[in-house]
DNA sequence: AGCACGCCGACT
DNA sequence: GTCGGCGTGCTC
C-alpha cells in the first residue's frame, strides 16, 4: 500500500465474458472484504460483481476509477470458491467472469427476500363455480397457504383466477415466511445393514471424512453390490462432523427412486440442483448452501459451482458418464473439477461406479486413489448368461432387427409370466430416410446430419440442432411422390417389428424424448414394476439404474452402434454401456439373460461383454491409449474454428495451422473439417492438440494463440480434455 | 454480457 | 427525411 492518503483499491470480477478484473475503489463506509457481492457501475449500467482481492499495484488513473456502490446483503463468497473458479478458468482457458456466472446462476439470491404473500381458503365458497375455479378450490381445500404463481402454476389457471377469488373473499392473503425450512437430514435415522464387503469400504471412507483431508476414492462395484450404501455412510460420517456434503450424479440418475432410498436412511429429502427446479426452490437452496444450511446437495454438475463454505465430502456417482462433461459454454469435466474442488476445499471425494472410467481405474490402480471394490451382488442375485448371436450366421430378414434366437428367447421369456427388455441406443423410426426413386437423402439444412424420422410426431428431426419439418409428401430433388423409404432400425420401429411379432403383448417405449418429465419417467417405473409392461423397448435411458425384479431377458439389438467412428472412447464408453445394460436382466433372484446380436463378435468389447470379464478389455484399451500417447497418458485439447462463411473459417484455419506448435512432444492434427462439419448453420474447422504429460497442454495453446487476431466472423473455442469429437 | 455508436436500406 | 438493421468497440 502507496503511502500516501489515497482511497483502497479493490479488484471486482464480474460475472460477464469481459477482460478480467476491474478496479474499484471501495469506499471506507463500506468496510468491504475479500468475497462479498457488491454492485458496481459499468459504463452506464449498475452490475453486481465480486470483490476478488485488493488492487495492489493498481496503475489506474484516478479519474477512471469509480467507486463501489454498495454491498448486498448475502454471506460472502468462501475462499475455496474463488480459488476454484481462479482454477478452473485457468485450466479450461476460459475467461474468470464466465467461470464466476456458473457460480451466480441465481442472480435473485443476493438480494433479500421480498415479502410474499401467500393465498388461503377461508371456507367461503363463490357464487360462481367455473372450471377453473374448481381446480383451484381442488388444491387450496387441501393445501396451506401458497403463493398465487404456486397456486396457480398446480392447479393449472392463471393467477387472475387466484385474485378474482381473493376479491370474493374465497380466498384471504397472510404472510409467508420469508423462507420455506429445510428439513435437516438425520444422520442416525435409519442405517442399513451392510453386507461385510460393504462395511469394509464404508468403514474406509468414513475414515477419510473423520480425518477431513483430501483424499480420493474409486468405490467400484457391479450393479447391485450395493454402492449407494456405502457412500451413504460417508454422508453420515460427514454430517455427523457438521459438514457439508455433495452428490453429483448425471442428470438423468437424478430419480425418484434413488430420492426414495436417500429419504429412507437420512429421514428428509436432500437438497436439490439440477436445471428443472423453479426459480424460486433454485434461490432457496443457493442461499441455503451458501449460509451452510443445506446439509447435503444432490445435484447435477453445475452443483459443483455451488457456493459451499464448508464441505466435507464429494462424492460423483457414474463418475464414468460422459455427461460429466460440458461441451457448451465453459467446457468442464465435472468428475475431474470434482478431484479439484476437493484438494482446494481439503475433503475426500468419492468416485462411484459400476464400470469405471479408463482414468480412474488407472488413477486407482497405480495408487493415486484409493481403490475400494465391492466383489459381489449384494442379496445373492447372480450374474446373468450373456449368448452372443453372431448376425454373420443368423441372418436377420430384410426390414427385421429382431434375430431368431432373440426371439425365441422372448418367446420363452414371455410364456413364464417374465418382462424383456430390448435395448437399442437410437432414438425415432429410423436413422436415415431416402427417395426411393432418385436415392435422394433427407438432410437438416443446419447441419451435416441425416433427419430421423419419428413417426409418432409425425415429424423429422434433426438430433444435433433441434430442427423438425413435418414429413414432405413428394421428394423435392425428383419430385415422385410417396417414395420415401426407411433406412435401419430405431426404437419406434422396432415396436412395431415386436407388435408384429408377439401381438397382443403390452408393449412400451422409453427414450428420452418420450419422457417428459421425472414423474413420468417415475410412473413409467410404477408401471413396469407393477408388471403392466411385458416388452420394454428403450434407449439408454433403460440402461441406467432402474431396478426391475421380474425383468429375465434383456435384448441387445445392435451391440455394434457405439462402435464404429474415430472417437477415443468409443470402445470404452461401449462397454461401459453394454455392462449396464447387460445388468438389467435377473435382479434379485432369479438369474437373468442376455442376448447381444452383433457383427463383430470377435471384437474385444463385444467379448469382454459376453464373457463379463473386463480386465482383459481394460489391459488392451490401457495398452493402445499408451502407445498413442492418449489421455490418461497424455494430454488433448480442440481447437474449434466456427463461422457463417465456409471459406473464411478455413481460410483462417490454414493460417492458424502454419504457426501451429511443433515438437517432439507435441502433435498438432487438423486443420479438419470436423465430423458433423456443420452445426447450426455455421461450419466448423478442428484441431487436435496432443502433447505429453510432463508440459501443460495450456500453455502450448496459449503460446500458439495468445495476442492472435481472431477475425470477428469467426469463433474460436477451446475444449481441454474434449469428450466429444464431432 | 450489454449497451452505445455508426453507417447503410426501405418506409411514412 | 427517419426508423431500424446489426457490425464494432468499450466498460475500472
Amino acid at each position: 500500500m502507496s503511502s500516501t492518503n489515497k482511497h483502497r483499491r479493490v479488484r471486482v470480477l464480474l460475472p460477464l465474458s469481459i477482460g478480467d478484473v476491474y478496479d474499484y475503489r471501495a469506499p471506507d463506509s463500506l468496510n468491504i472484504e475479500i468475497g462479498h457481492f457488491v454492485t458496481v457501475p459499468l459504463g452506464k449500467r449498475e452490475v453486481v460483481g465480486v470483490v476478488w482481492e485488493e488492487a495492489i499495484n493498481s496503475v489506474l488513473a484516478e479519474e477512471r476509477m469509480k467507486d463501489i456502490l454498495s454491498v448486498l446483503p448475502c454471506a460472502k463468497l468462501p475462499p475455496e470458491s474463488l480459488k476454484f473458479i481462479d482454477w478452473v478458468s485457468q485450466y479450461t482457458m476460459q475467461r474468470r467472469g464466465r467461470v464466476l456466472r456458473m457460480a451466480m446462476s441465481v442472480p435473485d439470491a443476493l438480494y433479500p427476500k421480498a415479502p410474499r404473500t401467500g393465498y388461503r381458503f377461508t371456507g367461503e365458497l363463490p357464487e360462481k363455480i367455473t372450471a377453473a375455479r374448481q381446480r383451484v378450490l381442488d388444491v387450496v381445500s387441501e393445501g396451506g397457504a401458497q403463493t398465487a404463481t404456486d397456486l396457480a402454476a398446480i392447479a393449472g389457471v392463471s393467477t387472475s383466477v387466484i385474485k378474482g377469488l381473493a376479491v370474493k373473499g374465497v380466498l384471504e392473503t397472510v404472510n409467508l415466511p420469508a423462507e420455506a425450512p429445510l428439513q435437516p437430514a438425520n444422520w442416525q435415522h435409519a442405517a442399513f445393514d451392510l453386507s461385510p464387503d460393504q462395511d469394509t469400504a464404508a468403514t474406509a471412507l468414513t475414515s477419510f471424512v473423520a480425518e477431513d483431508s483430501y483424499h480420493v476414492a474409486l468405490l467400484e462395484g457391479v450393479t447391485g453390490s450395493g454402492k449407494t450404501e456405502v457412500y451413504f455412510e460417508a454422508i453420515a460420517a460427514c454430517l455427523k462432523e457438521g459438514r457439508q456434503a455433495l452428490v453429483l450424479l448425471p442428470e438423468i440418475a437424478l430419480t425418484a427412486q434413488w430420492l426414495a432410498r436417500f429419504e429412507d436412511r437420512f429421514g428428509a429429502r436432500p437438497v436439490e440442483w439440477h436445471s428443472d427446479l423453479s426459480q424460486s426452490i433454485r434461490r432457496r437452496n443457493w442461499r441455503a448452501v451458501i449460509d451452510g444450511r443445506a446439509d447435503i446437495v444432490v445435484g447435477a454438475r453445475s452443483a459443483l459451482f455451488l457456493p459451499f463454505s464448508k464441505l466435507g465430502l464429494i462424492v460423483v456417482d457414474e463418475e464414468h458418464e460422459s455427461s460429466f462433461k460440458q461441451d457448451e459454454g465453459v467446457p468442464y469435466n465435472a468428475r475431474d473439477m470434482a478431484v479439484v474442488r476437493g484438494k482446494i476445499g481439503g475433503c475426500p471425494v468419492v468416485l462411484a461406479s459400476a464400470t469405471p472410467s479408463l482414468e480412474s481405474l488407472i488413477n486407482a490402480r497405480n495408487g493415486k486413489y484409493e481403490y475400494l471394490k465391492l466383489p459381489s451382488r449384494y442379496g445373492g442375485a447372480t450374474l446373468p448368461n450373456v449368448n452372443i448371436v453372431d448376425l454373420k450366421e443368423h441372418k436377420l430378414g430384410s426390414q427385421r432387427w429382431i434375430s431368431d434366437p432373440l426371439r425365441e428367447a422372448m418367446e420363452e421369456t414371455l410364456s413364464m409370466g417374465q418382462q424383456v427388455m430390448l435395448f437399442l441406443n437410437r432414438r425415432g423410426y429410423a436413422p436415415l430416410t431416402l427417395c426411393d426413386t432418385c436415392g435422394h437423402r433427407l438432410q437438416c439444412p443446419h447441419c451435416s446430419a441425416w433427419l430421423v424420422e419419428h413417426r409418432l410426431m409425425k415429424r423429422l428431426q434433426c438430433h444435433h440442432c433441434g430442427f423438425t419439418s413435418a414429413l414432405p409428401k413428394c421428394c423435392s430433388e425428383c419430385g415422385a411422390e410417396e417414395s420415401f423409404k426407411a433406412c435401419g432400425p430405431g426404437i419406434e420401429r422396432l415396436v412395431e417389428e415386436a407388435e408384429a411379432l408377439f401381438p397382443g403383448r403390452r408393449i412400451a417405449m422409453m427414450a428420452s424424448d418420450t419422457i417428459s418429465s421425472p414423474r413420468a419417467a417415475a410412473e413409467f417405473v410404477a408401471a413396469m414394476e407393477r408388471g403392466e409392461i411385458e416388452i420394454l423397448i428403450g434407449t439408454q435411458i433403460v440402461a441406467k439404474g432402474y431396478h426391475f425384479a421380474n425383468l429375465t431377458l434383456v435384448g441387445i439389438v445392435d451391440a455394434d452402434l457405439g462402435l464404429a467412428g474415430g472417437d477415443l472412447r468409443a470402445s470404452e464408453r461401449t462397454y461401459q454401456l453394454l455392462s449396464q445394460v447387460t445388468g438389467r436382466a435377473g435382479r434379485e433372484s432369479s438369474s437373468g439373460t442376455v442376448f447381444l446380436q452383433s457383427y463383430l463378435p470377435e471384437h474385444p468389447v463385444i467379448e469382454a461383454i459376453a464373457r463379463q470379464e473386463g480386465e482383459a478389455f481394460f489391459k488392451l484399451e490401457a495398452a493402445g491409449r499408451e502407445s498413442a500417447g492418449m489421455p490418461p497418458y497424455g494430454r488433448l485439447a480442440a481447437v474449434i474454428l466456427s463461422g457463417t462463411n465456409a471459406e473464411s473459417v478455413a481460410g483462417f484455419a490454414s493460417e492458424l495451422a502454419r504457426q501451429a506448435p511443433m515438437g517432439e512432444k507435441i502433435t498438432v492434427l487438423g486443420p479438419a473439417p470436423a465430423p458433423l462439419s456443420m452445426i447450426r448453420g455455421r461450419h466448423r474447422y478442428r484441431f487436435l492438440v496432443k502433447c505429453t504429460k510432463d508440459i501443460p497442454i495450456q500453455s502450448v495453446l496459449g503460446k500458439w494463440l495468445q495476442g492472435r487476431k481472431v477475425p470477428n466472423n469467426i469463433r474460436l473455442q477451446i475444449d481441454i480434455d474434449p469428450y466429444n469429437f464431432m
